[in-house]
DNA sequence: CTAAACTTTCAATAATTACTGAAACTTTAG
DNA sequence: CTAAAGTTTCAGTAATTATTGAAAGTTTAG
């Protein structure tokens, strides 16, 4: 498989930005090039457009996998494994979000549970801990609030998004309906 | 400067997580040790509490500067720089959310805009293309969000926290509202 | 201006992380 | 069951990234 010249360009981009977003380059460009891709890919077309070793991208395909962004597709008649991303951009972003939200959140949420229950030993302790609940607290709360973003539908993140920061003017008006429900 | 167990825990959790977070291990132990640290720190104290040499701190310190989170701070009649950290728990997740955004997505934005004014060449790129719209479309409304949500006050801030997936119902009184004024 | 006190830079090297490719393993057609 | 067609694993090696420490640079007291 050979890739065009404006697909390598973008393929090679992914790749390079891959290891700023949690994954390293060959996975950045497999993912890439199946999401560019509209037919499913074989593992040995995969290696051949990126010039990879197929133990690569065996290992790239397992990480995607984990990740839950390709799916298994099999062609009748063949024995080979075809993949294909899984699911919109928007779902891709979700899980991306999500997966990093695991590996770069919730480890420090849990040690800082486990420091903020032990007691100071002395005022450099004390002030160590107060500012450890601030991050803890505020780790806590983004966590929160990303879950519970994740649970809305699609169309109120888009409305949301959309908004943008008029939202502030939407919760100035919930706080004059909950006046005006008090009075 | 000698860490409790408690403050060389955090520090080095820390550090680990500095890779995911961003930036290198050294960096994360620095800013650590200044979050939990009242006093301004020198760069010397801070090579002899974290092991590490005087022109690994000197670099470190320089990044860290770059993200704008740390100040610089003198005491009389000492020739010494001292650091701590700038502003506050809020502040530093903003600084790093906003660093991120412009290493993670501002060259990927810039690259699919241009990708996007090419003329596709054949079917594949028609195809490509598509999907290319869609991780722009993607980045630029998440870009935007983002940057609208910083130019929101703290407290409003808080309250849109708070609010996690309730949002959706503010969401719905605004429609509501908004049919009302139409009829 | 000079020298002491301090900071920064950067080439060499150490540590980490990614990649290859051959061997081991798995699945299925015949 | 056997062999062919495929996939995965992993030890060795390559590539990348971080760290050291000595040399160069900077600032200021005297």
């Amino acid at each position: 498989m050979k890739m065009t010249p404006m697909i390598e360009t973008f393929v090679m981009h992914f790749g390079e930005m891959g290891s700023r977003w949690g994954f390293n380059r060959t996975v950045g460009q497999i993912y890439a090039l199946l999401v560019i891709t509209k037919e499913p890919v074989s593992a040995n077309q995969i290696a051949e457009a990126l010039s990879i070793s197929r133990g690569n991208v065996s290992m790239g395909i397992k990480e995607l996998q984990s990740w839950q962004l390709i799916q298994l597709h099999h062609k009748a008649g063949d024995r080979k494994d075809y993949y294909q991303t899984n699911g919109s951009i928007w779902d891709m972003a979700n899980k991306v979000f999500e997966e990093r939200r695991k590996r770069e959140m919730d480890p420090t949420l849990s040690l800082l549970r486990d420091i903020l229950l032990d007691t100071a030993a002395n005022e450099n302790e004390v002030y160590a801990q107060e500012k450890l609940q601030e991050v803890h607290d505020l780790l806590e709360g983004v966590t929160k609030w990303s879950s519970e973003l994740q649970r809305l539908s699609p169309e109120k993140l888009d409305t949301l998004m959309k908004l943008g920061s008029g939202v502030g003017k939407v919760l100035d008006i919930k706080e004059k309906l909950l006046k005006r429900t008090n009075e």
